[in-house]
DNA sequence: ACACGTTTACGCAAAAATGCGCTAATCTTG
DNA sequence: CAAGATTAGCGCATTTTTGCGTAAACGTGT
């Protein structure tokens, strides 16, 4: 059965007559909790204030404001819900379920953002509203026996697990949850917390050393041989190569949207 | 300098007041073009009818009508500008500058999406206004002396290319340019084109066993012995080992976004 | 001072992957 | 029926990667 489409010889490019949704972020904004004896990756939540389900633990999230950015959107939710200023964030995936939302039609444009252990906790430390959810195969353990994420939350936390994960197979923490110089052992707990899975000492270090520079100071203060401290090489290096088949071929089936 | 931030006790969620943007849908559908001595991966362009910018080639858009979805609207963009019905899209990025469309604010969510060429010529060998344009390192080869697409579709063809090379190294031809049964060497020949790089047989064989089952069944009208007729392994099964390095392995520097 | 634990880095064997030559099998064409 | 073209797999050398044992270097406790 063909049936050829008419095109239009012209179409009406005039915005009037075109309702339009409001738009909303959502961020995932993430962070590396060392306390544990392993270090574990962790989702910032921040306790939802009156007027709007009071209480309930969600991501932090924000309506655009009339000719705003989506990024500076999400980096005011993050300031205003989680007391964090000057985070960098990423697009995810957008939200475009026309229900989804019984106030009325609302687009949410999910995002993601890294921040070291050390910066969140200088700036939400004294904070009883926000929260480091620790994950857990793709799923958030929430506080005071709440169940779920509302809306699409629960998605977007997948969404960033999966992309965070993807970016880290390919280079040395590119979230910089560490400082600009950190030691092997440094990189490699961090990409264990991100991958949520052992990775041998040996295959990490050939392979992350093409994308390191060698500071040619040594950490101190620790127990055993000092450590070498490295920095990232600049990625925007033509010469910087991808890394080796091992951080990429681990062990998961890429069980992910293709078309 | 620390500055705290005041947590805001309440904030209206009531969608009263906030203004929104228009929003809009390019796709950049792609297919694979086998006329040439090797087939070349291309995306498909519209000629622009009289109302805008009359004669410029452009990748398919559409503005999204009231309560409508992102990915229905960039289907119906498909269909309405290339005559191609019941595409399969997925997002890509949402441009947001708001200075962007000089009629006023609005937001452009990418989508790609893929086709095969059979399909594809089916439905729009008779429209003069339609051309798939070949891609060479990232560009188009556009036509009629056109230097460069409209607004930032440029870009959006850049993040199709990087998304589409990224599928194609995790899963055997995931966005069906082949039919369900195929030979080896189509297989092959798509992820050349895909990929714009020479593969070897032996070793492109070996890795995409594991995600292939052999029908039993042979092609037949070639010269030589028929190869065997392969299906994609449904990957939705947990069992489904993810391609080996040398095809993820490839030799390409990962310049992408990354936090 | 020494033993011990911890960490780093290297040498080396083992394992895995790659690429090529070769061969057998099977089809089409003349 | 012969020749050419193609497919598919095997054997094997080479290359690459992995993982382990070990030495070196440090801090801590005795």
């Amino acid at each position: 059965m063909e049936k050829k489409i008419q095109l239009p010889t012209s179409e009406s490019h005039d915005l009037q007559g075109f309702p339009c949704p409001h738009i909303a972020v959502d961020v995932a904004l993430m962070s590396i909790d060392p306390r544990d004896e392993y270090p574990k990756l962790c989702v910032l939540l921040h306790r939802r204030g009156p007027g709007h389900v009071e209480g309930m633990w969600a991501l932090p999230g924000r309506f655009v404001r009339e000719r705003d950015t989506l990024s500076n959107t999400a980096e005011q939710a993050v300031a205003l819900k989680l007391g964090i200023q000057g985070t960098n964030v990423q697009q995810l995936h957008v939200f475009d379920d026309p229900d989804r939302d019984p106030r009325g039609w609302v687009m949410s444009v999910a995002h993601i953002g890294t921040i070291s252990w050390e910066r969140c906790i200088e700036n939400t430390h004294h904070l009883r509203d926000v929260f480091a959810a620790p994950i857990r195969d793709h799923e958030l353990d929430l506080p005071d026996g709440q169940s779920r994420l509302p809306y699409e939350q629960r998605e977007i936390v997948r969404y960033a697990v999966k992309e965070i994960r993807r970016q880290y197979s390919l280079l040395p923490d590119p979230g910089h949850f560490l400082p600009d110089e950190f030691t092997l052992l440094q990189l490699r707990e961090v990409h264990q917390a991100v991958q949520d899975d052992e990775i041998k000492a040996d295959t990490f270090r050939r392979e992350m050393k093409p994308n390191l520079i060698p500071t040619g100071e040594f950490s101190s203060g620790g127990v055993g041989k000092p450590a070498e401290l490295y920095r990232r090489r600049d990625r925007s290096s033509s010469t910087v190569p991808s890394l080796s088949r091992s951080t990429r071929n681990r062990r998961r089936t890429p069980v992910e949207e293709t078309f």
